[in-house]
DNA sequence: GGGGCTCACATTGTACACAGACGATGCGAG
DNA sequence: CTCGCATCGTCTGTGTACAATGTGAGCCCC
């Protein structure tokens, strides 16, 4: 009824994805309200499906829905933040030793394009998208260990952690530094755990020295955020 | 206008509690089909309710949406079977190791008590309820380590692994035996970190010892091979 | 002049009605 | 007798209307 529908996903998928890349590029702060009406009118769908889309991103901890006041994106406390990040230390260490296990050559390509595309933004200076592949390049580290229940943690963890990032950035110094993640890469190719673990660890250290538990500035203007998407649907 | 049940939680908490206990308790059977309308009719709200309750499970894992099909109890293959199993270890662990730091003599009364109530439930034959307490005591201890996302995570795979329990037992034996609950809060008292994690990784092989993921060799008995998904949908 | 209360508005929570999709059943052809 | 096809029925997906709740402004009282 609407334009086209696309096979590659309902238009659930269409607004969560959306929704969920802004908080990734930060285009969407901490604390933003999330009202149902206007983001559906943004979409074009009824508030049935932005509900949807909220409900799942409040599951996965990156939007806090407060019953009869609204959804707002989430702004993790310091020592939330603290608990993400141990959480996230966990399962990547899990994830690590699995991947060191199966990773084929093909995936270890694959991983190695992924942090090319990262570099190169970084390098171009779109942030956003650099910090948005970096939780990908993880992510997609977590699909070459094959564990699907870990993937979904994994998942959340990273949507938070870059909240976080929002947050409690000390300047605007690098984020993952795609050094570390290449190095991770060559660890995995020789099949060295443990060596993988300690880079993996290494590289979750790095992120926290990055960090600085003080405040931030949010800016809440929801028109602005997803502007880009009001005149086409998509944009590659 | 409803029943009187307020304080307690929405009655969207109501019914999903019950629906996630049931599976809990084994009560619903793995591959049940869940029905928008029947439930509805059972707890006397409508499907607006019902759905956001099979929404959550399923995005918990313990329920499959099937799109335009309807939702059924979740029914792991052995692979993700493993695959949970494995996940659930690598969250154990980190749990455990917080809980040994954290636990206050008060938390150790209270895991010593749920135990019991654990023991009791099984001494008294009351098996659905035992399984259920015996992974309130998990996730108890969960609570203790005090990580909120650890706690999600494991909510998730101790639902998930009573389903696995439910597919895979090989026979009507003890599930967690309650002896070693209690052998890995005597650790916790003590604060031997490596004790507990061991007594945790021990707890988690002796489940996995007590299942048996040998059974996929064709058969041409169609009747044995689907036998666990016929007439039950509830036995107690 | 300040604090507390009340009323009105805006936004979310819930239920329902319509539309579409999938599965089942019955009929007909080979 | 079996397989394929069409039609029907049931269930889910979606949008919308209504109800309840929280919020904020304005007013009254102290």
């Amino acid at each position: 009824m609407r334009s086209a529908k696309r096979r590659s996903g309902t238009q659930d998928e269409r607004v969560y994805a959306h929704i969920f890349d802004a908080i990734l590029e930060q285009r969407l702060a901490p604390a933003t309200k999330l009202s149902e009406e206007a983001l559906g009118a943004i979409f074009g769908v009824s508030r049935t499906v932005i509900r949807r889309a909220l409900s799942r991103l409040g599951h996965e901890g990156v939007v806090l829905l407060r019953p009869n006041r609204g959804a707002v994106v989430a702004s993790p406390t310091a020592d939330e933040a603290r608990q993400i990040f141990h959480a996230r230390r966990m399962i990547e260490r899990a994830i690590t030793e699995l991947a060191c296990e199966r990773a084929s050559a093909a995936q270890i390509a694959e991983l190695r394009q992924c942090v090319a595309e990262e570099h190169a933004c970084f390098a171009r200076g779109d942030r956003g998208t650099g910090i948005r592949l970096s939780g990908e390049f993880h992510l997609k580290l977590a699909e070459v260990a094959g564990n699907v229940p870990l993937i979904g943690f994994l998942r959340s963890l990273i949507s938070q952690s870059s909240l976080i990032i929002a947050l409690y950035e000390k300047r605007n110094q690098a984020h993952c530094s795609d050094e570390e993640h290449l190095r991770l890469i060559d660890a995995l190719e020789a099949r060295d755990v443990d060596t993988a673990v300690g880079l993996m660890m290494r590289h979750m250290d790095s992120v926290d020295d990055k960090l600085d538990f003080e405040e931030g500035a949010p800016s809440d203007d929801l028109q602005a955020v997803f502007s880009h998407l009001l005149p086409s649907a998509r944009k590659a």
